[in-house]
RNA sequence: GCGCCCGUAGCUCAGCUGGAUAGAGUAUCGGUCUCCGACACCGAAGGUCACAGGUUCGAAUCCUGUCGGGCGCGCCA
């Protein structure tokens, strides 16, 4: 991805919107000049917003600042406006300003302020829409972070695709992004796959056993357990008789399934080895690590770091962690377990650290994690993470303040379940049973840049439907797709440009901006424009639905020009201008897909 | 029961740190190809912003309460 490739520091501010900051500077001088004549009182000093208009008759851009300072000027915002325009400074490209509604100050702007924008997209290609307002700040993303259980499911996927936009639109808005992903390399869960594997693994050397209520039974597991046979043979075979010998009863028998399984765990460490027994555990984490790597490289995402929750353990972090709550005194025993004082700083109840067994909780690597994020040295820490673990963000802010962190440097972003819609059916997804849609058979099913998109279409902490037929449909339903056939369209005009025997010169296209006059090409422009003002918003908000909206309208301009006008005609210049802003509409609509981990195609 | 999230057009959703007449898409109805890909464009119609109060020049947006939906409340991860 080349969203990390930084633009120089000096060609970077300047692909803002140029307008607003001028008329910030001419309302500033104003305020000033009325401040020096007693109007308004000499601490007025408000924030001054300039704003894009929603209705052309309101002018292009508009101020409120009569409105702020009507008050302490003690004046009707309508007189404070008029005495605010009257003192300000002329610019040229404003042509006219007007007070309208309540006091807002109207500001219509020359065609030249405009065209303006062009030049800047051509000129910075892939940097348009970079900004510096990270001011290379670190920040960490941590996303997906699925225990490495068995293969990622649609639900993940979200996560993933979300994650993964709000790290480039940080890396374009200028911040210094790490992408991470926590590998749950320890733990139970990990274990029971262990178990899992190793019971499917005898069940192909001959043995006839009960597969445990508690098991992974996805068929991932039976091709993790023919490998190891085929490459193993009996090395790891024991007798069902000696492994279930006075087990406790699971479930069916009326047991529970939960002390069966973790009695399970025991006896295939006591009767492996602990050698063996990792071997064993460690050919199923990393033929699923492996797949879901493979799975996410295929979904256009990559990470700077794949860490592992076991080195926090053998690298003694988590004592460490463990230690310094202690010593702060933010800990007690009780029942055997080690707990946490976390009611004391905000949860809801107190938590176990370690618990009556001698083991670690997943909430003590957690704290060391996060710890470790922290000594790191990132400024931000943002943690995706499904929205039906929410419950768990009061006790890891607690865990940050009881060590003496600032909990307000993690931002922990949730994401909701999208829920998968197939000819206007639900469709029915159980992790339970081992039956669940993968994210692979989304991708083969959509495809990859349908999915990244649908993804990230919602606000993240919305409930969203996936419709599976939308996202495959070839029309412009299916926003993507309108969306690409911009793009599309613009290279084809290139090709019927060449077909013709023309061609196109920059040089002088740029100078022949003044031809682009017609309320669609303007508009087209404006949307244009606020390609820097929306990657800013979307990346600081973590919205990148934002940017999927606005690529929808921004197509919508292109389309509604491109049929108005033809940009292929036989005069010259103007052909040349209008190709200038096609060419510049294709940079941005692919800039902003880019973003999104969505390809631009030439043609489709 | 307690906590968090959500409630905007028939449906799916926007609504920028409170700002001007609440917007798109889709569905419905009606237009547009001798012309760069109609894989597109245009128009019409469609809302008590769940409800009730409050804050102020101004509230879909902020506060309180009620109703409705989702999720979470393990010595699981």
């Amino acid at each position: 991805m080349v969203y990390n490739r930084r633009p120089n520091n000096d060609s970077r501010k300047r692909f803002e919107f140029f307008m607003k900051n001028t008329l910030q500077a001419l309302i500033a001088q104003a305020v000033e000049a009325l401040r020096a004549d007693g109007t308004l009182p000499p601490d007025a000093d408000p924030a001054i917003q300039i704003e894009r208009t929603r209705d052309p008759s309101h002018g292009d851009l508009a101020c409120n600042v009569a409105m702020l300072l009507a008050k302490p000027a003690k004046t009707k915002p309508r007189d404070l406006a008029e005495k605010i325009v009257a003192a300000l400074p002329a610019d040229a490209n404003v042509t006219r300003v007007e007070i309208a509604g309540p006091g807002f100050i109207n500001f219509f702007l020359s065609q030249d302020a405009f065209h303006a924008v062009i030049p800047q997209i051509l000129e910075a290609g892939e940097a348009y829409g970079h900004s510096t307002v990270g001011n290379d700040q670190r920040v960490q993303v941590e996303f997906v972070s699925a225990n490495p259980t068995g293969p990622l499911h649609v639900g993940h996927g979200r996560g993933a695709a979300y994650g993964a936009a709000v790290a480039d639109l940080l890396a374009a808005a200028g911040f210094a992004v790490h992408r991470e992903y926590y590998v749950n390399d320890a733990g139970r869960q990990m274990d029971i796959l262990a178990a899992s594997v190793w019971l499917r693994y005898l069940e192909l050397a001959g043995e006839e056993l009960a597969f445990p209520a508690n098991g992974y039974k996805g068929d991932y597991v039976w091709d993790i357990a023919a490998t190891l046979h085929r490459e193993h043979g009996d090395r790891f075979r024991h007798p069902w008789a000696t492994i279930s010998a006075e087990l406790p009863a699971d479930e069916p028998q009326g047991g529970d399934k939960e002390l069966y399984i973790d009695a399970l765990i025991a006896r295939a460490r006591d009767l492996l080895g602990e050698d063996e027994y990792r071997f064993v555990f460690d050919s199923g984490l990393n033929h699923i690590l492996d797949d879901i790597r493979d799975d996410l490289a295929q979904f256009g995402i990559a990470y700077e770091e794949w860490f592992s929750e076991r080195s926090l353990t053998e690298s003694g972090a988590v004592d460490k962690a463990l230690q310094r709550l202690k010593d702060s005194g933010h800990t007690y025993e009780k029942e055997g377990a080690l707990w946490f004082r976390s009611a004391d700083f905000g949860d809801e109840k107190d938590r176990v650290l370690v618990r009556d067994n001698g083991q670690t909780t997943y909430f003590a690597s957690d704290i060391a994690y996060h710890m470790d994020k922290l000594e790191r040295g990132f400024d931000r820490v943002i943690d995706v993470w499904g929205a039906d673990h929410h419950g768990y963000v009061p006790r890891v802010r607690a865990a940050l303040k009881a060590l003496g962190d600032n909990p307000e440097k993690l931002d922990v972003l949730l994401v909701q379940f999208a829920i998968l819609y197939r000819g206007g059916e639900k469709l029915q997804m159980s992790t339970r049973s081992g039956e669940f849609v993968t994210l692979r058979q989304l991708r083969k099913e959509v495809g990859s840049d349908a999915a990244r998109f649908f993804y990230v279409m919602r606000k993240c902490e919305q409930h969203m439907d996936f419709d599976l037929d939308l996202a495959k449909s070839e029309s412009k339903d299916n926003p993507i797709y309108y969306i690409q056939y911009a793009h599309a369209r613009v290279c084809s005009a290139l090709r019927k440009l060449e077909e013709k025997g023309w061609q196109y010169e920059q040089g002088k296209a740029l100078q022949q901006l003044g031809l682009l006059t017609t309320d669609h090409e303007l508009s087209l422009l404006t949307s244009l424009s606020r390609y820097p003002e929306v990657i800013e918003a979307a990346a600081l908000a973590h919205e990148p639905h934002q940017l999927c909206h606005y690529l929808r309208e921004l197509a919508n301009d292109f389309h509604t020009y491109y049929n108005e006008h033809k940009i292929l005609v036989d005069d010259a210049p103007l052909r040349n201008a209008r190709l200038a802003l096609s060419l510049a509409t294709r940079q941005v609509i692919a800039n902003g897909l880019g973003l999104l981990g969505v390809s631009a195609p030439e043609s489709m």
